[in-house]
This record gives structure tokens, C-alpha cells and sequence, in this order.
DNA sequence: ACGCCCAATGTAAACGATTACACCCGCGGG
DNA sequence: CCCGCGGGTGTAATCGTTTACATTGGGCGT
């Protein structure tokens, strides 16, 4: 660049790192030349050298949706704070392209962060050099050496499963999400364990995918149970509202008729209507998280990324469940209706805050 | 790497990029150490050499909501298919923010998508160098060289607003985008043009910023209105949503008490309560067609991505505007309540699909 | 006045690929 | 039999940095 500009590329270098002594009227003009020249470095030839790119990976499923969003705004926020860039990529579908992606990201990213339901962990080790910093989200599969964090799907499961029986409800159905996916089948295990032996009926439980369809599905299926259920608990806040949806259309009114209850707390559950009962997940914390113990993998230099770390999930009782007309029934609130005063969404309508288990 | 293979480097090069003549028995040897040692070639030094990343730069303003992983989700896939990766950065706030990300990109990406309502086309050109490949999804700010993809805002917002007073409303009012947003001064000046002069009044102009609690908030604003408003239009489906959830804690019923109009339809939108009379946008497309754009120009090797494109919207007339109500007290249906039978969401709730323009 | 040391700078060797070019060899045509 | 050609392979230059090391020159201690 400018070496037209009276120093030597080694110079120039010093300056634009701001290591190395360098006399102040040197500094000044290689600045300005470099001004002039709108100059920057070239990010492959330094990463070639310095053996560092700041950047990190990032694989999701599918980019389908809220919680990806957030998810992807935690990230990005951790890295970019530390001055990180991110490569992000969807829909790794077959094992293929998960292979070809895998070995494509050498030389291009620091370190990884995946979230891939359906892919088996050990396709990561075994197409990523040994020692490859690698922070793994997928909800429950343990069988790796790759750090992980995790939500609890299982508690949050059990602790909204129980608050609907605490509610009355006896034949509340399960949504699930799709089969094999780790966070799916561990919030299917809180919901089972919840709802106990004799409470368990499987024509309760309904297939889903964690879309909103598979939600609205779910409705037609939900209202041929024989006695038809009183509540229904849906494995992701996307199917509570697709299923929400329906019911409406069918004139199920909600929660009168039947509660429902979802998972996630994306940010728009509390701005359905009615506001959504949920088990609220820290989806942006978890992006952060995984950005911040990776990010500190990579300073100690070991590719160590430490221990399976369980981010705790909260229930979030709205008016979706109809806990609110349960205690109005009762002797908490003896007024019909509570007055619409308060703008800010979120005080009137977390009538409770459970705290289920800590970090 | 497998200089111990028994063959030279240049050999090696040859069969990973299947170019230049090797034996047959030479490259398989080669493939058989390849896939023992898991060796991948290093991004960094080829695309030193080469000089490409087969990588795409994306530049967004805030990872909120479900438009923005709808719009990356469309740029990921396309990006995908041709083989290019994604480098994903938000939230740009100041211009020395934009400044510092867009040096920090030479060599790293081999163009740019960016979309940027608050920083000025300019700035791109003042610090990229010349001829670099950029698709700006800037709506409306069209000082620059540089290629774009915009929306037919105006368009859209001028024919939600003439759905609205077709449907007998009179005083409609609107919830405003972020000021100097593009995209949302457009469609502000979709609604004033359709209200025209004498409709227009401006406490009926409720300013809000793109997010759910704006719309939240817009509602007490709304409501202290002199007459009543009988509609609302809210600049996007988020700050509808919003508005929604505030008017059914005061009681307002939608449609019945108040019409309810969004723009963008956000996948959510069908599945709400009311589902959302909107605007639709062909998110995802957007990114396709922006991706696909800057594509052309890498292959085409100029940096030229061409004109200024728009893409049409398209009136989607669910329940929240209350179109059904009307057409039912007119000729058009006589039953009370359509019977609730289809599972598919969308053919029930989409009376109205109205083509407003053409690509 | 002589070294010495250190600040300021330049020189050149990496980094790990791609690719133009040289080389070798076997074969077919003249 | 010799030449040329072309397929298969190796050699080395190249990309644009960083950085260890060499070089320079001036100030200062003795």
C-alpha cells in the first residue's frame, strides 16, 4: 500500500497495530496516507500469518422463527463487544452438508458454536481438527468432549406441567416438538413425569415439529380426545400460537374453555392475545453464554472449552393458562375484572414469577 | 500436509480443485490420505491467493424480531446454494461503528448486503474501496451507485389505508416508524396521500419505532383521540401486535370496536388473534433477490450491481380489519359465522388477496 | 572522544495455498 | 532414429501481512 507513502510495509504495520515504536511524525504521516488511501488491511493475508481470523462460527437448524433470532442477537452481541465477527449458517440438513461445511470453516473462523438438534455431536469431531474450540447447544446430548450449555427443558416441562395440575387440570394434552431433538424429548420427559402414572395417556401426547403449522394441526387432533382435554401445554411457544390460532377459529375460547400453556417465552408471548403462558428461556443469555465461554477458550489457548453448564428456565404465568380467573375465583382478587391502568405490558399480566432452579 | 503423501503440493492442489490432468491412481492416493487425516485446505491462504472469499457480507440494524430472520433466512439460503458463506453483523449504531466494521471487512467478504435505515448511503462509498460489489436494502435513499432492492411501501400503505376507507372507516389513524427511517416515512406517506387532504389530521399520527412496546404504548395515545379513531394502522406488524395486546387489556374488542391493519406480514401474522390484516412483504425474497443480485456482479467480475429494484406488496385482508364483518352484513355471505372446518391456516382468513403492483 | 544502548526503521522469512512454467518421459510420425 | 507433443508432475513465484532480526544513528556515560 503506501509504501509510495516513504516507509516500509514493516512501518506500516506497526503503526496499524500500534505495537512497536514508531516516532510520532512518522505515525502522523502514515496516518494520513492511509486516510487518503482509505487503506485497510487485508483480513486473509493477516489471518494467514497471525493464525487468528476473530471470527466465530455459528450453525444453526433453520432460521425459522423468534427464539433463532434472539439466539442469534445473544451471539452477536458477545462477539461483537469483543470485537468478533460471526459466519453464521442455517439448515444443515443431511450429514453431508454438515461434513462440507465443517471442513469449508478451516482457516475462516476461530472457533464454533452449533446447534444442531439432528446432527449427532461426534460428526463434529470427527471433521474438525483435533482441539477445535467448540461450544456445543444441543440440549442434552452429552456424549462428546465439547463444552456445552444447555436450558432446563425438563424442569421448565415439569414445573409448567405441575402448575396447570395445581390448577385443576387432570387431562392436560403435550404438544410435542420433533422426535430425536434433545430439548423435544426432554421437555416431553418433564411433562410425563409430571403428569404421573395415572394421569399419563398417550393419545394425549400430539406430534409436532416446533413450527406454528404443526400447532394449528395439533388442534384437530386435540378435539378428538374422548373426554376433550382441559389444558393444553405446547413444547414451544410457535406451536402455542399456531394451535392458538385454531382454536379460535373453532370457538374455543381461551383460557375459558381450555388453557394453554407453551415454551420458550419468545419476546412476543406476552403480546399475544391472550398474553402466553410459558416457561421462559434465556435465549439470548444462552447465545451469550456460549459467545463468552468460547471466546475465553480461545484467549487461555487450549481448545478446552470447559464443562456442560445448565442455564435454569422460569415459569411465566400469564392469562393463556387462566390462572388469573382461578384466583379471582378464589379469595385473592374479589374484582371481576382487573382495570386496564397500567401501559406497561408485563406488569399486569405476570400475575406469578416462579424462579424453578438456579444456574 | 501430505507432502508425505508422496506427492508435491501443487499435486494435491490439483485433485481438491479438480483441475489440471493427475493420474487416476495419483489422485486416489491423494483422496485415501485426504480423508485419514481429515485435511481441509486452509480458507485464509487460498483466498489470499485467489482472491475470494466465497463470502458474502451482511449488514443489519438490530437482530429484533422475526423480519430480520426472515430476511436473513431468504439471503442464507440463496447465498447457500451458489456456495457462499455469510458473515452476519447488527446493530451499527454510530457511523464510526460502520466505519470501523466496514475497513474491518477487506479481504473477508467478497460483497455486501446491507441494510441500514440510519446511516447514510455515503458512508458505504467513503470507506469501501471503489467498485466493491454492494446491494444496499436502504428503502427509499437512493443517493448512491451502489445497486438496491427496495418495497413498494408506498404503494402497499397507500392501498391498506383505501382498503380501510372502503370499508366505510373515517378516521383512521397511524402509527408511525422510527423518523428518518426510509422505509417507514414512505409508508407514512402512503397513508397521508390515501387519507388525503381533508382526512388528514395529525393527532391522529401516533409516532412509534418499528417495536412491539411502541405499539403497546400507542394505544393510550390512541385512545385519548377526541373522536374515537374507528381504525388503526400501524407501520408493522410488530407495533400491531402490540397495539393489539394493549387494546384487549382495555377492553377494545378487534375488529368489532376498532379495525386493525400491520404491514410486512411477519409469519406470525395469520396465526394471531385477530388474525393480521397486513401488507405483505416478500421478506425473504427481498434477500434472495439481493443475494442473487450480488452474486451476478461477482460473476460478471464488475463491481456494477445494477439498478434500483422494487418489489411489489400485497394487500392481505384477514380478520383484524374487520373486511369479513362488513361483507357478511352486505350480500356476500349470509351465515353469521364461517363454519370452522379447513385445518389449512390461510384459507379462511385470507378473503381478500389483492395484487397491488407489479416487479 | 569512544563505545554502548536504545529508539526507529528496514530486510526478509514465514503463513499455506494456487498456478505459470519447466521438466520428464513415452509415443507416433516423418 | 529423431523430433515434437502432450500428459503427468515438480519448482518456485505469488498473494499481503506480521515479526524476528539486522541496521542505523544519536545521546549519554565515562
Amino acid at each position: 500500500m503506501a509504501r509510495e507513502a516513504g516507509v516500509s510495509v514493516a512501518t506500516v504495520s506497526r503503526v496499524i497495530n500500534g505495537k512497536g515504536p514508531v516516532r510520532e511524525a512518522t505515525r502522523r504521516r502514515i496516518r494520513r496516507v492511509v486516510e487518503r488511501l482509505r487503506y485497510a488491511p487485508h483480513g486473509a493475508a493477516r489471518s494467514l500469518i497471525t493464525r487468528e481470523t476473530r471470527t466465530l462460527g455459528v450453525l444453526l437448524p433453520d432460521l425459522f422463527g423468534e427464539f433463532f433470532s434472539e439466539l442469534i442477537r445473544g451471539i452477536d452481541l458477545a462477539a461483537r463487544q469483543s470485537g468478533y465477527h460471526l459466519l453464521v449458517s442455517g439448515s444443515h440438513g443431511d450429514r453431508l452438508e454438515v461434513q462440507a461445511l465443517l471442513r469449508a470453516i478451516r482457516g475462516r473462523v476461530d472457533g464454533l458454536i452449533a446447534l444442531s438438534p439432528d446432527v449427532n455431536a461426534l460428526a463434529f469431531e470427527a471433521n474438525l481438527p483435533a482441539g477445535f474450540p467448540v461450544v456445543l447447544l444441543n440440549g442434552g446430548d452429552r456424549r462428546s468432549d465439547y463444552g456445552s450449555i444447555r436450558v432446563d427443558n425438563y424442569g421448565g416441562a415439569f414445573a409448567m406441567t405441575r402448575h396447570l395440575t395445581g390448577l385443576g387440570h387432570r387431562r392436560i394434552a403435550f404438544v410435542t416438538g420433533p422426535v430425536r431433538n434433545p430439548d423435544a424429548s426432554e421437555r416431553l420427559r418433564g411433562y410425563r413425569d409430571a403428569v404421573g402414572r395415572h394421569g399419563r395417556d398417550g393419545a394425549l401426547e400430539i406430534p409436532g415439529d416446533f413450527r406454528e403449522d404443526a400447532g394449528y394441526r395439533a388442534a384437530s387432533r386435540l378435539l378428538t380426545c374422548k373426554p376433550l382435554p382441559t389444558a393444553v401445554f405446547a413444547a414451544n411457544d410457535a406451536m402455542a400460537i399456531g394451535l392458538l390460532c385454531a382454536l379460535r377459529r373453532r370457538r374455543v375460547r381461551v383460557p375459558e374453555d381450555l388453557a394453554l400453556a407453551g415454551f420458550d417465552d419468545i419476546p412476543i408471548a406476552p403480546f399475544i392475545a391472550p398474553p402466553l403462558t410459558t416457561v421462559h428461556v434465556p435465549i439470548a443469555e444462552l447465545g451469550s453464554r456460549a459467545t463468552v465461554r468460547l471466546l475465553q477458550a480461545l484467549e487461555t489457548g487450549d481448545g478446552r472449552t470447559g464443562r456442560e453448564e445448565i442455564l435454569p428456565t422460569t415459569l411465566v404465568v400469564r392469562s393463556s393458562c387462566g390462572a388469573h380467573l382461578t384466583a379471582r375465583a378464589g379469595a385473592v382478587s374479589p374484582r371481576q375484572e382487573p382495570a386496564a391502568s397500567e401501559d406497561e405490558p408485563g406488569e399486569i399480566e405476570d400475575l406469578e414469577f416462579v424462579r424453578l432452579s438456579k444456574g
